[in-house]
DNA sequence: TGACAAATGCGAGTAAGTTGCATATACTAA
DNA sequence: TTAGTATATGCAACTTACTCGCATTTGTCA
């Protein structure tokens, strides 16, 4: 399979950012290559346990902070309240959030270049960073 | 002044979505139309703590609450792990947010419309809301 | 003006996230 | 291979945003 090497990979990529590669981080790696949308802490708790992994939340929040300021993980803001988190090598996209069923899909970001460009010029503002959502019905939850 | 009837439009504007005219709520509408950004309830609380209003938080969180469903107010979300509101009448606008001095500048949505119906068009996707925000430095933040 | 629904205050509770401190463990250099 | 050290973790206590139940008060309307 192609994902073999995930742990020895995430073990470089960790000492690459000069964080230790513990065990729990090593799981925590894993769990986003495999997830398909930006999860937040108590899903990370969840998979941790069905893998008989004790951590404790606090860990987990310190580790969050940790690989967001390495740049391993970025965060991610439904408005639910809480955090979300996804790898930051995923290039450029946005989400968008099934109100009906909760189905997160991604959509390529081609319009926000041009909308900052036009910010720049017409109000001198330099934007370094979005946060761009979009809500509304998947495919299979209009009826 | 143009808003010496502030609190009898308040009064109307409630009234009209079928809720009471409380003293609390009508300061808090006055609150809104004064602010130029979005406000938490932290902000709400210490306005009418300025002028002698006593309000116990739930009450606000509930007149939040409250104001949201019947659209007066709409939530706007800084990843700040609280909520801010703004007054909805406002038309469709974004928000900047320099990083360095907290400001905030709004600039008009020209791009969403068509982000939303290239969205449709390729993924099926039906947007009905959509959250933006751009953090980074206002002309005066940068040297 | 009085009755009733709706709003408020208060207290307790929940969930997300942080922090201090003692212990444990990954890495480094010998 | 091991021993020393910086770093990570666990645990407990804490903060903040927000909710809920219930008793009391208050705006509205007949």
């Amino acid at each position: 399979m192609f994902n073999l090497k995930i742990n020895h990979d995430c073990k470089d990529e960790l000492r690459g950012v000069d964080i230790k590669a513990t065990p729990a981080r090593l799981f925590v790696m894993k769990f986003f290559e495999s997830s398909l949308q930006p999860a937040d802490v108590s899903a990370i708790m969840s998979y941790l346990k069905d893998h008989n992994i004790h951590a404790d939340p606090a860990t987990i929040f310190r580790m969050m902070n940790v690989f967001v300021e390495k740049g391993i993980l970025k965060k991610i803001d439904f408005g639910e309240g809480k955090t979300r988190y996804e790898l930051s090598n995923k290039g450029d996209h946005h989400h968008l959030i099934c109100t009906n069923c909760g189905r997160i899909e991604s959509v390529e970001d081609s319009h926000m270049n041009s909308f900052e460009a036009e910010i720049k010029k017409n109000k001198g503002f330099i934007v370094k960073t979005h946060s761009l959502e979009f809500f509304g019905l998947c495919l299979n939850c209009q009826s």
